[in-house]
DNA sequence: TCACTATATTCGCATATACCCATATGGTTA
DNA sequence: TAACCATATGGGTATATGCGAATATAGTGA
């Protein structure tokens, strides 16, 4: 298994993958802002949210922007946020199969 | 920071974010195949595969149903492994701004 | 220059993760 | 029943992660 492909696609996915990030997505999703800014909305620590903008950038998720002494933040991948928040609200009812339909299926054993 | 809903998503997107379980989800996504075929597919070790399975199952993902010794797993979610792989396989450009437009779009602090 | 604001980073720690190897469980077949 | 297959799980270990608190860096404005 060092298929880099899959490797830089989980990459990716791990880093979206914590609800910190997630809710600064989506606060970033409504239009850029600072640090303090999230940090108020969110009401964490200014050092965690400075992490997982961090972390964000790292992927190239978002970007910032200096203004004076502040860093205004945005989604510079409009697309894959947008895509990221529209598939995690998606419905994706269980489909339990028979055992008989999951049988047959299996049956490429030598 | 508790948000259940984010929490919960965070959680199914960290489960998603592994490259093995990637491949995993590729395979079964061609239809059901026991442990075995999966190790022989994917060449590593077994006790890896059936770990990799169990989390899978753990948030209902994937099922099996048992068949002799074999347990063939399927993909229970199809909508969901259809959308991750259709997700991840996207091309989500980045989308530089200008700190000017950024700027006005961050002025919202009081 | 000095106090203040905004942000990033380091440290220490607790916890989680993934892996390998070995073993346990339970069905299968001779 | 005995050897064998398929699968799951426990132990041990290395590594990664996330957090709070404290500190560092740098711009701002009096």
């Amino acid at each position: 298994m060092q298929d880099l492909d899959l490797r830089q696609k989980a990459e990716l996915l791990r880093v979206l993958a914590h609800p910190t990030r997630l809710a600064i997505l989506e606060e970033l999703a409504t239009g850029a802002k600072c640090v303090t800014d999230i940090q108020d909305l969110l009401d964490i620590p200014q050092s965690n949210v400075s992490r997982h903008l961090s972390a964000l950038r790292r992927e190239h998720i978002v970007d910032f922007r200096e203004d004076g002494n502040m860093r205004c933040y945005y989604v510079m991948r409009p697309k894959l946020v947008k895509g990221l928040l529209r598939f995690i609200s998606g419905d994706y009812p269980a489909v339990p199969r028979s055992a008989d339909s999951v049988r047959r299926e299996g049956k490429r054993r030598g």
